[in-house]
DNA sequence: TGACAAATGCAAATAAGTTGCATATAATAA
DNA sequence: TTATTATATGCAACTTATTTGCATTTGTCA
């Protein structure tokens, strides 16, 4: 079991278009911005959060335009889409995702969690006949700062 | 690993209103007929899935006041909100809640997962300074029906 | 460079969930 | 049993997340 962040470990330089081209979508400005923001976060983002990272970058998209990028990304498989919880989705680029997360309820920190045994737990339920695609597996409690 | 339904061994006297007193709630028929709906309940239901069952029982409640029941129920910890990411929240009695879940991409089919090694990896994370209130672990694939 | 499929923007719709406030009802004490 | 009071409910309106339809624009590839 470890605690880290994957988010830091990130390849800074990846060919977003090759990624694209591989999934037959067209490359746009739009969709590089979506890519490069889920690259470089540190948590899974929310599509809000996803348009505040495009306009800093002076990409500008419409939020149904982020909703529909994000949504063709996670059917193509590049991006995977996770809940914590908060009644809206998150979004993880899938060469980052992995692990599994901690959720801080009071300041909301995100951690990662990796190398836990669920792979194991997978090929046990695989032997009662269950096709397994994916699964999800979120934590919840206060971190260090928040428990005094 | 054990796949079966925890939903089919409840226990089907309980005394609600003991339930709804101890946690110093008023015991109101709404309130009686939310609980009723997820102690029979085969699998986690959502609101319109409550709403449904208190029309059939001649249980009438408004829509605004199932949300305030079901979240005052889950702010005492008598019942527990899930995801299975579908944009929505299921609610489940927390008796019944000491499991995961599959859940079939193609029909919505829902199992029970209980007795994985979850509890040893909440341990783990345990020991790295952080206090895990409750996790969510959710398998989707295909059950055995729609895999041909 | 032109054609065509695919992507985008805008407006509007839908769905889940919340809030404010006036009214109704359960719990408690007289 | 009734009166009191806090709590619960209903209704309307609102917010937030997400989707859909359609007209316009823009990549891609010949």
């Amino acid at each position: 079991m470890q605690l880290n962040n994957i988010y830091n470990m990130t390849n800074t330089r990846h060919d977003c278009k090759k990624e694209l081209r591989g999934a037959s979508l067209k490359v746009t400005p739009a969709r590089l911005g979506v890519l490069a923001a889920l690259e470089q976060a540190q948590t899974p983002l929310d599509v809000s959060e996803i348009i505040t990272y495009l306009e800093n970058k002076g990409i500008k998209a419409d939020k149904v335009t982020v909703f529909r990028i994000i949504n063709a990304l996670t059917d193509k498989g590049l991006t995977k889409q996770i809940q914590f919880n908060e009644g809206k989705f998150r979004y993880e680029h899938s060469r980052k995702a992995d692990h599994h997360h901690f959720v801080c309820e009071r300041c909301g920190k995100i951690e990662d969690v990796s190398n836990c045994n669920i792979d194991e737990v997978e090929k046990d339920i695989q032997k009662k006949g269950l096709l397994i695609k994916r699964h999800s597996l979120e934590f919840f409690g206060l971190c260090k700062d928040c428990q005094s």
